[in-house]
DNA sequence: CAGCATCCACGCGGATACTG
DNA sequence: CAGTATCCGCGTGGATGCTG
């Protein structure tokens, strides 16, 4: 039923400003400054609640944590188990559809690590040229 | 001189915000609106002109083309030739840099391609809830 | 503990018009 | 042809304080 494979992305490019399932939201939701830390952190852990979220990742906000958690719920790539006591406990998962993005994602880190000094000496090049 | 492979995401965490050299460029920039689509748009047409960009990518506006190929030569990723005629014709092409990124970007849009419906769907069951 | 409410600054992306 | 210049709305991300 889903695209099996892409068509060319000179097709791409012409619907890529409007179609509804296009996948500008995965590249979106991609650039996001902390969904793929949590995407990520949540394949290490397997298990997280919210405030340990806050602890490990340093230089969030409680309000864009929140966002980014129900921004990731909402589509379908963690899942969000709550606790019926008190003091209230919430646990977070990945789906079956977050752990296949994983995948992907690690890759493009793995190759970010590699080369980002690259990107950076190109930048300051740049600059010392102007 | 790189680091070559990824510690713990835990230890990322902990720099992310920080880091000069993050892979937060790299995912920011697969972020952007179009970039990733002129990213793959080169890979697949080797050469390709400013103008040509223009019409194949329907709904960029020339000053946004102009940011975006700025920010992927700013970051190396790919290359500008100008030849000095009458009129201006200037060519964009990939970098070595630019080439590699293509891979696990393709694997990301692959990805995409096949689960954006399924991330759709969950959203439309989120709001028949609300 | 796990959030929500509010306020705010900034920058991206878009529209339009102009130029070497 | 290949851009620049200007203006603008909006949404993201951040800071702070409050709550069930």
């Amino acid at each position: 039923m889903n695209t099996e494979k892409i068509f060319t992305i000179t097709d791409l490019a012409k619907c890529y400003n409007k179609s509804e399932r296009s996948i500008r939201i995965v590249l979106e939701r991609i650039g996001e400054k902390w969904s793929m830390i949590v995407l990520l952190l949540l394949d290490e852990h397997g298990t997280v609640r919210f405030h340990e979220f806050d602890n490990m990742i340093d230089g969030i906000s409680q309000k864009v944590l929140s966002n980014t958690l129900k921004a990731l719920e909402a589509d379908g790539l963690i899942h969000r188990k709550v606790y019926p006591v008190v003091p209230p406990k919430v646990e977070y998962t990945l789906t079956d559809l977050g752990r296949g993005l994983v995948t992907p994602v690690r890759a493009l880190v793995d190759w970010a690590c590699k080369h980002s000094l690259d990107i950076v000496e190109s930048r300051k090049s740049l600059i010392k040229q102007a």
